[in-house]
DNA sequence: GTATTTAATGACAACGTTGTCAGTAAACGT
DNA sequence: ACGTTTACTGACAACGTTGTCATTAAATAC
């Protein structure tokens, strides 16, 4: 393969010379110019990025760590909007993509001590990740797609007002007349999922509903799940009339066990998700759901940690918080007179 | 960040000596070896992967090349599963993957070119793709998880047999009373959907049935296009009594469509989907549909390549044919006597 | 006509590692 | 006691770039 100094010898300059054309330097003669590129053609040269990160100390690269099987991962549409919306700005940026699936074992701020990445975005973390110490010793730009902690202002996150999309969902679900909501939830070691369930209390709260606590059910974010969930719902002895899950896969899991359970969607139950997957809407019956917009997730936080990495970090807030919005479709219903 | 030089100064010794505690070489002595270890641990070294790859060559890092938007990557459940085998053997060999998104412009080769990768897979590369040429120039080692040219056996694959899933897809309808079976398909500019269509064609001849040319529609592999395409079809002078889809996701849209225009699946349509998607079995009604092992597709085409990049090339074959299994569900019925 | 700026170029060090080879001291064989 | 092996160690070059600074020649100023 072509160095540049095979480029320097052909053209009769020296290496320096070669690095000023093939960085587009301005002192260069026209004549020299044109006699590198004649060269650089020739040999059909490529410079070696090893060797520039290694002096300029820079990658080019992001790495996005995902905590999490990639079983997991690429079976959960979720992940793969806010994988769209960081690949789109990173490719238009130039800027590469590592894909990093540390479930726990290996600590992920290494990448950035080992000068793989110039920075990271951090995708469901969940709480007290002991990876987190280190990743704030290694002094690693980053920013998460997801809140890390309750009330830490330290790192950097772009993130659904999740508590205000449940609260959404739920003044549909009472104003349609429902008084027995129940809460299927993910893992609740993810802020994320204790934000729903602040949500969801908040509008118990608001609306003079007693809390059940039998009517908080928690699981994870997995059709499976949801469908577990939900029948042990129904199992209860005052079952509820509507449920609220964690996502879309919880939903869709969920409706299915209903059927089963010969209830139907939405007369005899209401159903309501959270994402507005894109399946949502082929889904039968069409799925009532919380909308977060996860592909703009993905984008706004791709963008902001390439502007934080070239330094313009002054004007960008820490932390953005992006709206949801309730997507009404057939699986909701007026409660049924009991 | 601390380098080998600070360690070596700390602990007394060379940078040589360094380099082998921190490469596990025989050669050292206890005393010193522990020297070198309590040094690092101190100092928080961690070796600078950049110099590294300089100085041997490789960059311990693959290349995952998917030449289409984002956007199409990353709603296509196809992708995710053959990415998520990709990254489960990645990872245990603790290699990393680099995700390059290249929708025609960057031609791809460069990332080995310039030292970014140590081999590339190639995900949906369509016929006559202008960066293959300087793919082989390079000398990339590299494979496709989709076959790249009809009858080129100069790059190694590893795909499913879509025309053998097609003609099991046909049997079925055929031996349900199917006669009027209509082929919705992807873009002819891949491989795959071509091949589709021959296992269409060699199943009509097969059973002696006309080809209908008008019963062959190309649309994209979208919910989308399956929609446009299955309204085209029922309205063709001599509407279909089933639909061979190109994939799940083009059925979920005909079903759709179907639903729409009054005709029950499958009761007076019969549809058929192509990969066996996870949602697959939750769609109303229950998908019946070729099942291709995508996420071993993935894992056999990152292993395959991994063992070539390693120089154990000598046993594994260049071309790996995986099989497809009919999944007979609810979307499929006799037909209704003419 | 001389001093001063400007434009173009190259020699060399540096980035942080690993590979090559030579060196030293101890252990061994006879 | 002397040569030979063995175990350990370090000096130095190399990987392919870019940054620093010096050098040269031409252009400009007075």
């Amino acid at each position: 393969m072509a160095t540049i100094k095979d480029v320097a010898r052909l053209s009769g300059v020296s290496i320096k010379t070669v690095s000023r054309v093939v960085n587009n330097m301005a002192e260069v003669s026209p004549e020299t110019r044109q006699k590198v590129q004649q060269a650089i053609l020739e040999l059909g040269y490529q410079p070696n990025n090893m060797a520039r990160s290694l002096v300029n100390g820079r990658t080019n690269t992001i790495g996005v760590i995902i905590p999490h099987s990639a079983d997991y991962i690429f079976t959960h549409p979720f992940f793969t909007e806010v994988l769209r919306g960081i690949a789109e700005v990173l490719s238009a940026n130039n800027v590469n993509l590592l894909l990093h699936l540390a479930h726990g074992r290996t600590p992920y701020a290494n990448l950035y001590t080992q000068r793989q990445v110039d920075g990271l975005i951090l995708m469901s973390i969940p709480l007290g990740d002991p990876n987190l110490e280190g990743l704030a010793a290694s002094g690693a730009p980053c920013i998460g797609t997801c809140r890390i902690a309750e009330n830490d202002n330290s790192i950097r996150w772009v993130d659904a007002d999740f508590a205000g999309g449940v609260e959404q969902a739920m003044e549909h679900l009472i104003s349609l007349g429902h008084r027995h909501i129940a809460l299927l939830t993910g893992p609740k070691s993810l802020v994320s999922v204790r934000l729903r369930e602040q949500g969801y209390r908040n509008s118990l709260k608001k609306n003079d509903l007693p809390l059940v606590d039998t009517y908080i059910l928690e699981g994870s974010f997995t059709s499976e799940s949801g469908h577990a969930l939900a029948i042990q719902a129904m199992q209860l002895p005052h079952p509820p009339s509507a449920l609220v899950c964690g996502d879309d896969m919880m939903a869709f899991g969920a409706v299915q066990a209903l059927k089963e359970l010969g209830r139907r969607v939405p007369e005899d139950v209401s159903v309501v998700g959270f994402d507005d997957v894109s399946l949502a809407r082929f889904s039968s019956p069409p799925l009532t759901t919380i909308r977060q917009d996860t592909y703009q997730k993905g984008r706004i936080a791709a963008e902001a940690l390439l502007s934080f990495i070239r330094g313009k970090n002054d004007t960008a807030p820490a932390q953005i918080m992006l709206d949801t919005s309730l997507i009404v479709r057939n699986s909701t219903a007026p409660a049924k007179h009991q």
